[in-house]
DNA sequence: AACGTTTTGTGCGATAGCGTACAGAAATAT
DNA sequence: ATATTTCTGTACGCTATCGCACAAAACGTT
């Protein structure tokens, strides 16, 4: 399997040894936008390590579109919660970014979390992280408006794929943050006019950085930290 | 140490051998209202099993008051993501509700995870469901009315206290909720208007469940079925 | 080249909830 | 008994966002 450095940052945690065991029981696959690799409630099929690949983690809503809760990137990976013994997705994993990821059969994921504990310490790291982060979600989408809420998601894309090209319309984007598409078209206008970002039909250009996290909730940027702390 | 059967649900899934292990370990203490007992980002001082208190998980946000982020009752426990080996709270815990709690101290809670592994499969389990009723709220801030949130809360309250008067004023539900104290006032007078409920001063009874259930966005519903689910 | 589709801009009335303020009523303290 | 504080009702202008609709522009297809 090939396999190069900062390629996985959740992975690289671990000793190079249970790595390379690891990764043994791995396929490099592509994944496609839209993708949907794992259903709310259903058994997960496969786990997933992005590499270039990043992953929407969606919550459905009865009479509503459903609304995103997390962003999975290289620095994650699918089925974490599959440590806890539950075969089931908590939520549903659609392919936001479509790239290269790690998939492993669940199986095998099991028999690795028993077998090296230091995954298992990783996971459960990972799994703080992500109960932090979710809760954080709750008090932004509570507190914070659309363009700010839009400026620290256009950040956490920008840090999965790999170059300034964001590829989302306005109608995905509004979806992503539970509103509707005009009041996105007016958040992203708004980002444009001040020359932070620049977009037509489906790509955004990221043009400054340090911009958008002014006009950003700050979410974003605790966001980072509180993944810093744990996988320094 | 005085246990009584349906004390406390999550407990009794333990077998009694190790339900009466750890009881050893376990002091029966008074919280009173308002009291925080974890601190967000803090180590937890003791790990709590609710009997008859009730206790708010909240999320402090930068000039905003905390909104809350969930509900531990007799069902639940505080300090369950100690298992993840992270020392540290994830949230800031108020006593919401006065009451009684067995209470242990951190390091006998961390000895009994690694002695009993029935005690591991119980709190994975709990941890699941509570990743499930975390990302729910996501969704229903967004997209519920104040009124349909404040009705599901009220359920969910009033099964944590054991009479059908909740002691809470608007201001403290409009804490609870995120939102402003007239915001309360106004839904709060519709639900008495339609005889759901009935109050004054900080003291609401509960009339009508079902038409409450009625009124409610449902995720009060759904977050006792995926309780059920794993703790039937 | 013509047509349909997708994406974005925009407009406009409706609405929920904000922010703030004030007043009356009930409880509590002096 | 009086004063003070707490709780609730209400009012009013303000803003963000909804919900919907339509048009223009860009793109893709045949």
């Amino acid at each position: 399997m090939p396999f190069k450095a900062r390629d996985t940052p959740l992975l690289e945690q671990l000793p190079p040894r249970v790595l390379s065991q690891i990764l043994k029981h791995c396929d490099l696959v592509e994944l496609n936008f839209n993708e949907i690799i794992a259903e709310k409630d259903k058994p997960y099929k496969k786990v997933y390590f992005p590499q270039t690949a990043f992953i929407s983690l969606m919550q459905p809503v009865a009479a509503h579109p459903a609304i995103e809760i997390g962003l999975i990137g290289k620095e994650g990976m699918l089925g974490a919660s599959l440590m806890l013994g539950i075969m089931e997705s908590p939520f549903r994993a659609v392919v936001q970014g479509p790239g290269t990821a790690y998939s492993m059969p669940v199986r095998d994921f099991q028999w690795a979390i028993n077998k090296h504990s230091s995954l298992l310490k990783v996971l459960y790291r990972y799994q703080y992280v992500q109960i932090i982060q979710t809760t954080r979600v709750i008090a932004c989408t509570q507190f914070h408006s659309v363009e700010a809420r839009l400026a620290s998601w256009l950040l956490l894309i920008h840090d999965h794929v790999h170059t300034d090209l964001i590829q989302h319309t306005h109608d995905q984007l509004a979806d992503m943050l539970g509103v509707l598409r005009s009041a996105v078209t007016i958040a992203a206008g708004d980002l444009q006019r001040r020359k932070l970002i620049n977009y037509a039909r489906g790509k955004i250009n990221i043009l400054d950085r340090i911009g958008l996290k002014d006009m950003s909730c700050g979410c974003y940027t605790t966001s980072r930290y509180d993944y810093a702390k744990q996988f320094s």
